[in-house]
DNA sequence: GATTATAGTGGCAACGTTGTCACATTGGAT
DNA sequence: ATCCAATGTGACAACGTTGCCACTATAATC
């Protein structure tokens, strides 16, 4: 590919120049910029983003690793987060760390190397603090979303706790009180048990923590499931993520308990399906999601450490469609 | 962040050393290399990929223009491509073109400025059939996947003629006639219908060409489904892709209609919903896609332009469910 | 008319690596 | 004893940009 030392030569003017010619603030004559556009044209020429990036010591690139795309919920955060970097002038470099903690350090790990501007992540682990630490010192800009696994870095996450608590607490109005929880394991966040709690504890409920729990990610969760219902026969349903959500589905399908029937539920992620299955769903603001990371990041880019981390709460929302039985209407 | 020379000078060799020890293929002593690994540790080093990538003229990027990602079918690609780039030591620089030429143009260049070693995208058009050519004199691996824009790069599709044919012939078999083909407008795979026709032609039917529709990119489908089945009262529809799939089965809801009671459908990709749905679908070898896209680019980045380009086309099956009615069963 | 600011231009070093060459050391074959 | 190959190491120039400085015109100020 040309560089920019062919194309100085072939509109007659130095390399300097040429490289104000591709930026914007730089001092330079209408006249001469068009005839090194003209040249650059005809050369096909591009300026190499790697030169300038390692020259600047910028690279206008932010990493984003997510933990598991096949997730809808995440697919549409990386498209917001996508799309407003582009906006931004910002490239987007991902990975996948499927839920891995040595994964995802490793992740982290190249995209440092890679010298990004800055890693937006959803941490599934906080036993990485020292390396956290470095990545700071090194001046990379890093946010954490979703989840909150380290207390010094910036961080955008919903409120878990209201969007248990909202759940439970549609549950409890009509009048279920046997609810089962079905949260995901994480020791990252655990606050979806306590707006649960809450919500119980608000209506004078008891709570019993058989029906609290917390599912290993990506296993088979089925067979969990049914025993669960089996046994305790709650008469509703939290799950917790779509993915548990789709699961409990199917474990209805599989033991022919109709939905909302035989067993009511509620699940966080309004994903698209939802919506054709009319399921109750605990929506959450995903595209703030995305956009709030970004600004964040950008933010953090502009401060450079200087001033302290923030931390942005977006709030859930309850969608009741028909997946809810109302007891009162029923019980005749 | 530390550079090669701080660590050369903590260890006490040269820069020259320090660059081999994080090598592999090069000549150096076992005592020496632990000393340089061991400097960079306490100092933090690693590797600026930049600036080996400005000097190697090797940027070990791919990048991926997906049309869509939210798009389940698209986000299991992603996913795919992604761990699997990562396993052959690449990074994934990820944009998407909303299946608008412009952008998709935009983002090429982008990627073309960043150098990356190869680009594996959706085309949306083959009105830039110059630029595609100018990508391959400067060396860059391109695959198209999916869809077919240009005849002289590399491809990786799935056998959309096929995957019509068998979702026809399927519905044929179960005694339906009637059949509305909602195939999505696009410049370059027309290929659906003539699946259809091919179906529809050996079994004797004739192609009523009302049946056979294009529809555009992410407008409102509904109205025009809805339109079309009061109309022409079919029994059974083959929704080209899912999310016209789940504009179908939101009509027939809006409709009243029943699936299949009313209305058989059987919908392209086999994603996770579907089989909650009991849909009958064209499954697409998805993870094959993925898989051969990145090993056609990775052959193309060995073997330079040197070779002619290669087709690689990946043949769909039906998984048969619930949602097509057997005319023959009931008729009675 | 002398001074000063400003727009426009070129030259050169630097960003942090790696490739190439040159050189030193060793051990074994002749 | 001499030669040669193999291994190990360092010096130095690149890769393609940009930042900084120096310089020249031209215009504006006193």
């Amino acid at each position: 590919m040309a560089t920019s030392r062919e194309v100085a030569e072939l509109a007659g003017v130095s390399v300097s120049s040429v490289s104000r010619a591709f930026r914007d603030d730089a001092y330079i004559s209408r006249e001469v910029r068009e005839r090194i556009l003209a040249a650059a044209e005809k050369l096909g020429y591009t300026p190499n983003l790697m030169a300038r990036s390692l020259k600047s010591q910028k690279s206008r690139i932010i990493g984003l690793v997510i933990s598991d795309i096949d997730n809808p919920f995440y697919s549409i955060i990386t498209r917001i987060i996508e799309s407003e970097l582009k906006r931004l002038g910002y490239r987007l470099l991902l990975s996948y760390s499927n839920e891995n903690a040595e994964q995802e350090l490793e992740d982290l790990s190249l995209l440092a190397s890679s010298r990004v501007d800055g890693i937006i992540f959803t941490p599934t682990t906080s036993k990485h603090a020292s390396f956290i630490r470095n990545l700071k010192k090194q001046n990379i800009a890093l946010v954490q979303m979703y989840r909150t696994g380290y207390a010094d870095i910036d961080s955008v996450v919903m409120d878990d706790e209201m969007g248990a608590y909202l759940a439970t607490k549609h549950l409890l109005q009509n009048g279920h009180s046997d609810i089962l929880l079905l949260s995901v394991e994480s020791p990252i966040s655990p606050s979806r048990a306590n707006g649960y709690r809450r919500a119980m504890a608000e209506a004078d409920k008891p709570v019993n923590e058989e029906y609290v729990l917390h599912l290993p990610f990506q296993t088979d969760l089925k067979n969990i499931i049914k025993n669960k219902i089996s046994l305790l026969k709650p008469t509703a349903v939290v799950a917790g993520t779509n993915t548990i959500g789709m699961d409990v589905i199917k474990t209805c399908k599989e033991m022919k308990l109709s939905i909302p029937g035989d067993l009511s539920l509620v699940m966080f992620d309004d994903v698209a399906w939802a919506s054709l299955l009319e399921i109750t769903t605990v929506s959450q603001p995903t595209e703030n999601l995305g956009l709030c990371a970004c600004r964040t990041i950008m933010d953090r880019i502009a401060k450079q450490y200087t001033t302290e981390q923030m931390t942005t709460v977006l709030e859930p929302f309850l969608i009741a469609r028909q997946s809810v039985r109302n007891l009162y209407a029923s019980r005749s």
